[in-house]
DNA sequence: CGCGAATGTTTGTTACAACGGATATTGTTG
DNA sequence: CAACAATATCCGTTGTAACAAACATTCGCG
């Protein structure tokens, strides 16, 4: 049984349904956060990283520069380099300046790399398994929905 | 027009709905709280301290201790006291020891916190109204409860 | 071509988050 | 009531986020 915003936060009256329903929004991401902080928990890396991780497996073998890292990113990091810079040391990824543009750095996944974050992934994969069966596809849908709206 | 978060994050396949529903609410959150920190952009505190802030005058005259705050918080600080102290340096609210059990602290607004916390809110209010019109009451609804039922 | 603007990334600095441990007070147990 | 556990908050340390400025390279234009 769920437990309702108005419980999570003890408010019971809201100025309006939509208010109520950015303040669960918030809350709800920040919980989400906090159980992707649990499963990363013996592992060198924070949500971040991992999202990072996922944009070059997206296009691997292909580099991907700072830049372009950066606007796909769901939280936008400031700094690209410094975030890099823990999976450079880690032998997940290698820079290397662009032969087209030596202004841009390409990232790429290293086979250590690869490896490392099939693990990773098996992992994340089973704790999201605890709550495949909450929404189904239409109510994900649905939600997904609602929230392209809700940006506008 | 709404901008979908596929082109938003520029993926255009998701391994499940819910997936991208989780995707959309990691971003959408992100999206709302840089929303929100160019609107305190000219103002002396962050989105955390605002939700103290809003927490405190939800019990006004009555005082809350930290312990309780961070039970209702939206973004759960590790550490209240540090939060508190601009708010104390702001002069925005006091804090005193607890009659009833010493280890606990009373935080309370004052007359200027409670002045200025008037005003903050007039702003958030005025930059709400942007999207006021996006979701309907029943839609703000249906998206609460989507969200409710994510977290189980 | 040469110069200034634009682009892409890095670096310096400051303030804050996260974590653990310290402190103070209260509750519990023999 | 002494000793120990539990609770509530605070503080010290370390790493990192955020912002701005610096740096390097490319582009645009007379």
């Amino acid at each position: 049984m769920p437990l309702k915003i108005e419980d999570a936060i003890h408010q019971k009256k809201f100025r309006s349904p939509l208010q109520k329903a950015v303040l669960n929004l918030v809350f709800t991401a920040n919980w989400f956060r906090d159980q992707q902080r649990t499963t990363f928990k013996e592992h060198p890396i924070e949500p971040q990283h991992f999202n990072v991780l996922r944009i070059l497996k997206g296009k691997h073998p292909e580099p991907v520069c700072p830049g372009d890292i950066k606007a796909v990113m769901l939280d936008k990091a400031p700094d690209i380099t410094r975030l890099c810079d823990r999976l450079v040391k880690l032998g997940w990824v290698n820079r290397d300046v662009a032969g087209e543009d030596r202004r841009k750095v390409e990232i790429r996944l290293t086979a250590k790399g690869l490896k490392d974050l099939a693990a990773l992934n098996a992992e994340v994969e089973r704790a999201a398994n605890k709550w495949k069966g909450r929404l189904t596809d239409t109510e994900a849908e649905q939600l997904s929905d609602l929230l392209d709206k809700l940006r506008g």
